[in-house]
RNA sequence: GCGCCUGUAGCUCAGGUGGAUAGAGCAACGGAUUUCUAAUCCGUCGGUCGGGGGUUCGAGUCCCUCCAGGCGCGCCA
């Protein structure tokens, strides 16, 4: 890597120059390509130290710099600005980095460097009592597209969904779709005040009556009851499944709440959480001790009536997923949970887990904007919109990648209006059509015998080349900010400016022309670009069409 | 009242650990195609980075404070 071997040799030239440097050496991008490929700031953070000005400092580092660097590759370090230090790759280098794209492949952008690491995401986990809905569709994309990229960087990562199938919204369901069942004989009916209203409910109601069900699910209910509650969940996760299989999501796990209670793990946690001292009585009731560990409050974990809290069996979900051997968990939750995390951020900790072992994401909100109007998606207003509806009404590469776009931590204002449009307004396409455009300009290469067996790449020496040489040779970057980061993003901007680099190049020149050599390396470069734009989509879940 | 998120161009948003002259898409306007995909490209217009303090060689970025919007503060899940 350049990055590395540049950042070893100021450090041993500004050691040779007298200055102790401790820290890593900051080699970044500039913004402006005129400041070189990468430059250094070491000379600004050593001046106050040796007290002397930061471009003199510069100028005993360069001096020492000289001897340590091949020339061949990375030209002579000049001194800018305040005091940076700034490196051009010379072409040679460049050159070396296409052949490295090429020589990946498909693995160009992967690395090791999660050695194996064993993590557990968890998102989605939406409640099995209706359809998912938007917040659920933004939240399997970042959960989907991040953990495609913790497994390109050597991760062990697995995905699940929590399906709370336990407690009292699942009766409240029950006692929904039986009154559902009234109303479709048109006898009077009433849904429970904490009950479901939902259109979808009367569908689980017309699918019991079209399987013939009734009778049998009146008797079970009769006999243990729950069982009207029982089967609607079943009958919703079914349908989650097939939304999310259809939006190009699968979980390794579909981890039920039941199995918390009907293993033990309940009462197991509790008691692990007492005999560390950190359980006790109060009105009747077990509280946790979350303030120990910063929470604002105590928190019941078993309510006086005797029955645990949906807190208490989190804690316990949890700490199954630790005795799965995950030296790391993830969990994507909405925004309207936010306020849930000091308190199983505490119970890990009370268990004795690292403090970084669970790291909460929180998924901000979704607004829909329809008409350049912000759609009421609340529930009294009844036009609820679901992930379904959404990927019927702008495709899955669409909704994924516009999910992408935006920083999982910031609100985002989904246009419908934009996202429907098949047109050059709608920015997921510029990054397909990109591949397309590679794809076609490799076709029309094939057809006219052109090959890059033998490509001669010291022929590629136009800016355009250059700059997209160098902005491919970052994918990798890419995919390691974005997991660092928490954010996919990084990699749907990353795809973008790739786009913005190869376009131009296009347009000014000719791939195949009346000169073989200079085709051969022309379609080598473009040979990366398809690899690169192919491999980036890929892991976002996006496809990568080869024509448009 | 307390906590979390947000505030950057007309709109939607980017801006690794603080770096050099703050960017993109859309919108508006003007151009580009005898040849590999015009879902593309080139150009123009557009900014008190919510306000005010502070930290330092340097702040959109860090700290404090105020303002505005969203969400959350249950023996619900």
């Amino acid at each position: 890597m350049i990055s590395s071997y540049l950042s070893k040799a100021v450090r041993s030239a500004a050691t040779e120059a007298g200055y102790s440097l401790d820290g890593p050496v900051s080699l970044e991008t500039p913004r402006d390509p005129a400041h070189g490929d990468l430059s250094t700031n070491v000379a600004m953070q050593l001046a106050k130290g040796a007290g002397k000005p930061p471009r003199q400092v510069a100028e005993n580092i360069v001096a020492h710099l000289k001897q340590g660097l091949d020339p061949s590759r990375i030209g002579p370090p000049t001194i800018a600005g305040p005091g940076f230090i700034n490196f051009m790759f010379q072409p040679a280098l460049v050159h070396e980095g296409l052949q490295e794209i090429l020589g990946a492949g498909p693995a160009f952008g992967r690395s090791e460097w999660g050695s194996g690491q064993k993590v557990l995401l968890e998102f989605v986990s939406a409640n099995p009592t209706g359809p998912l809905n938007v917040v659920s569709a933004r939240a399997a994309a970042v959960g989907d597209g991040l953990t495609r990229l913790l497994r390109a960087c050597g991760f062990q990562a697995d995905s699940e969904f929590y399906v709370n199938d336990a407690g009292n919204q699942v009766r409240m369901l029950g006692e929904s779709v039986k009154a559902r069942l009234l109303e479709l004989d048109g006898k009077p009916f009433e849904i429970p005040e904490n009950g479901y209203h939902g259109e979808d409910v009367r569908d689980i109601a017309r699918a019991i009556r079209e399987a013939g069900l009734e009778e049998k699910l009146r008797e079970e209910d009769a006999r243990e009851g729950g069982a009207f509650g029982q089967w609607a969940v079943s009958f919703n996760l079914a349908r989650q499944k097939a939304d999310l299989e259809q939006y190009g999501v699968r979980f390794e796990r579909f981890f039920h709440e039941s199995e918390i209670h009907s293993r033990g793990l309940v009462k197991e946690s509790l008691d692990d959480l007492r005999s560390r001292g950190y359980i006790e009585e109060k009105d009747g009731a077990l509280w946790f001790r979350s303030t120990d560990f910063g929470d604002d409050k105590e928190r019941v974990v078993v309510r006086s009536s005797g029955e645990p809290t949906y807190f208490l069996a989190d804690t316990a979900y949890h700490r199954e997923k630790h005795a799965r051997g995950y030296g790391h968990a993830i969990d994507f939750w909405g925004p309207d949970h936010h306020g849930a995390v000091p308190r199983i951020k505490a119970s890990m900790a009370a268990l004795g887990y690292p403090a970084d072992w669970l790291e909460v994401v929180i998924v901000q909100q979704v607004n829909l904007r329809r008409g350049g109007q912000l759609v009421d998606m609340s529930k009294r207003a009844g036009n609820l919109v679901t992930l379904r509806e959404l990927v019927d009404e702008v495709g899955v590469d669409v909704a994924r990648f516009f999910f992408l776009m935006r920083s999982v931590t910031s609100h985002l204002d989904f246009d419908l209006d934009l996202a429907r449009e098949q047109s050059d307004k709608n920015p997921v396409f510029y990054v397909q059509y990109a591949h397309a455009r590679a794809c076609s300009v490799e076709r029309f290469a094939a057809e006219n015998g052109v090959d890059g067996a033998q490509a001669d790449f010291s022929l590629l020496k136009e800016p355009e080349e250059m700059t997209l040489i160098k902005e491919l040779m970052k994918l990798p970057l890419a995919v390691e900010m974005a997991v660092r980061l928490r954010e996919p993003m990084r990699v749907t901007n990353y795809l973008t400016s790739v786009g913005q680099m190869f376009h131009p190049f296009y347009h000014k020149h000719r791939v195949v022309t009346s000169e073989p050599a200079l085709s051969a390396a022309r379609l080598r470069l473009v040979n990366a670009v398809r690899q690169v734009l192919g491999n980036g989509l890929a892991l976002l879940g996006i496809s990568a069409p080869e024509k448009m």
